[in-house]
DNA sequence: CTGATATAGTCAGTCGGGCTGACCAATACG
DNA sequence: CGTATTGGTCAGCCCGACTGACTATATCAG
């Protein structure tokens, strides 16, 4: 009776996410992100931030963080500029072409939510959103940011 | 006031339960069992199956599934047996090792439903896995089993 | 001031786990 | 039968993680 656990249909829901995310994003011509330098581009802003900090943010070594920032500044969606504060340290700054995917992912991501209320009723989708929201105080203790 | 996305509060959730289920597979003294290879060994049973099926289940290619399957047989938590409806087929089928890390694994994700419905309320929790479950017929409209 | 330590970042190398393409062996079918 | 299909392997590639070693700058204690 137990049925599916419901980490395994998060990952589902997830994934689907993600998926539609990207191919929304692929769709309109952005045909050299992968989904890793994707999911560190979500990070950005035009504020700056340092691969050090992006590193720990997205759980990952600085090596890999500067890897994909690399790869991110090769295609224009970056733009790395001198820490006016820190001569050691470079600030990784979203570039025009990054805002732009950014734009598209949270319209797409719009989108999915109001499929999702439409196919749940908007009840059962308040219900999902407040279970989930609350259940991330025990699985994500240190607050990762949206 | 949007809050964060349902489908990254989802990928929170299931990451923390990948996370602590594979802790606690390797606290028991499993440490040759990596993610994939979990991942793959979490479909089998003693019925067995081929791998191509198997590769279809979990949406990777034949040879990514063979290479799994491989590694499985060498740490013996599969093992392989001729088909005998086929000769060309053989058979992966769980394994006496592999079987104890199922029941482990299945111990830990009721741990977490357990502390799930302790932090929600048992009816937040129902109103959770009911959601979840709505949401995975437009999701993954061609029903993965559990 | 200076020397020790901490921090930002890179370079080099490894590994896991996906992928494609080419191929072989057995089966199924017109 | 011969041809197409199917189960599976072999070979080679790539991406994105990782560790370890290193440079350059900053900071802090004495």
């Amino acid at each position: 009776m137990a049925g599916p656990h419901p980490g395994l249909l998060m990952f589902i829901g997830a994934r689907y996410v993600e998926q539609r995310v990207s191919d929304a994003v692929l769709a309109a011509g952005y045909d050299d992100l992968t989904p890793a330098m994707a999911r560190a581009a979500a990070r950005l802003s035009e504020e700056g931030i340092r691969v050090t900090e992006l590193a720990e943010q997205a759980r990952i070594t600085k090596q890999s963080a500067s890897a994909l920032v690399e790869q991110l500044e090769r295609c224009r969606y970056v733009e790395r500029v001198p820490d006016p504060s820190d001569a050691r340290a470079r600030l990784v700054v979203i570039a025009p072409r990054g805002r732009e995917v950014q734009r598209l992912a949270r319209r797409e991501e719009r989108a999915i939510e109001r499929d999702w209320a439409r196919h749940l009723g908007a009840e059962r989708m308040a219900a999902l959103q407040d279970a989930l929201v609350a259940l991330r105080e025990i699985t994500d203790p240190y607050a990762e940011r949206a």
